[in-house]
DNA sequence: CGACTTCGTCAAGATCACGTCAAGAAGCGC
DNA sequence: GCGCTTCTTGACGTGATCTTGACGAAGTCG
């Protein structure tokens, strides 16, 4: 049976949470602040984490950082604002993915589930991906549309593509892809993302303009759906 | 043809090697050092290893385990000393004969001849490959166009041409290329590959200004396209 | 409702990579 | 040693790619 550590400081969300997660047959711990999650964690060894940033004893992103220091445990990160850099700083610190409240219970299960299928496939190699009508191998290095014509990307747009791909589902910070991409001086011009984004959605999107695999998360980064 | 990959620290005895084994109709590649062997056999796929365990750089025995690690080709193994425990290191690290210095070369002869008639009854892999009119022999080192006549090929040519077609499809790097035809220090001497990937443009298709098998990815690397 | 941020888009110049030509150096066969 | 092939190295024009700035639209927050 999965595993799932809940960690928030407000009774109700537990509550809430715990009945749902069991109800899907999750075994469900529960814990009300930072250092009871690091304990939980460590002597339970959850499969997944849903993590409420803000916590009274410390920081979320101290929490997150107290984890992946000997575990890669997926966590799902819960905030109660929008648009906010703490969560940015959560995802940048090695989070997997975000819900900003209020939230539906069946958007988080499904991240769960999403969460979940990644992980049991993590050894594994993902040699190939569609994209609208094209299909993305990685391994060969070439994006085939269904009748077999080609289409060209240059390195930097691959270099692009091909992190958003080994990240599916899964939405990758902005200031990562400047990071790997441009380089660790480069982490602010969000211009050269827009640009890029654009042309990778204009050369593999049916509807360049109503993108339905290479999502913008507002204020966050971008995500590729499978 | 047979190819024989010899790797030798004495370039009198490369030399020798290299004339003698020519004329029985071997096709002959060199190596002087542990490294530059390793290279070669990995882009050159020899059929043969005859390897000095005296080398330079590295121990001849850590040469043959870095071979056993991925490929069964005969080795035959020269050496300086009479020593038995010389000859069961190399044994038992996975070579197949043994042959002490100095030696006729009438013996090592004999003794390449029976450790491929041994090895006859190996796997065999993609023999021939078609590139505009002209089908390109991986076994028998031979580039034939439609009525018979021969494309002939430099050394150089062929390591370049080999690598690609062993990778049908598949983008190859830049550096890779120029490591494994060239050597790891000339991992950003771009122009040897434009020179001779339209070397190999101008004698294989059928317009070289519009390549269609051998494609160039600008910015990453070459793409073999049966 | 208005100020502010963020995104998508367009357009421009600067830069880089490629194909090509050419010539000297080195290696090999005779 | 001599002649030939092959390899190495440099330079240049052209076209593609990258970089950079600016603008309007959409959404967010106070």
């Amino acid at each position: 049976m999965t595993r799932v550590l809940v960690v928030d400081d407000e009774p109700q969300i537990l509550r809430a949470l715990r009945i749902n997660l069991r109800a899907r047959r999750y075994d469900v711990e529960v814990a009300g602040d930072g250092a009871g999650a690091l304990r939980l964690a460590a002597s339970h060894r959850p499969d997944i984490v849903v993590l409420d940033l803000g916590l009274p004893d410390m920081d979320g992103v101290q929490v997150i950082r107290g984890l992946r220091g000997w575990t890669n445990v997926p966590i799902i990160v819960l905030s109660g604002r929008a648009g906010s850099q703490d969560k940015v700083a959560a995802l940048d610190a090695g989070a997997d993915d975000y819900v900003t409240k209020p939230f539906g219970v069946d958007e988080l299960l499904a991240r769960v589930r999403a969460v979940t299928r990644r992980a049991a496939g993590a050894g594994e190699e993902v040699p190939a991906v569609e994209i609208g009508r094209h299909t993305v191998d990685l391994t060969a290095h070439a994006v085939r549309t269904g009748d077999g014509a080609e289409v060209r990307l240059t390195p930097t747009e691959w270099h692009l593509l091909e992190i958003l791909v080994r990240n599916p589902g899964r939405l990758v910070s902005q200031r990562q892809l400047l990071h790997d991409v441009w380089g660790p001086k480069y982490q602010s011009e969000t211009n050269y993302l827009r640009q890029y984004m654009a042309q990778l959605r204009r050369k593999l999107e049916d509807d360049p303009s109503r993108p339905r695999h290479l999502l913008t998360e507002p204020g966050m980064g971008y995500r590729f759906q499978p």
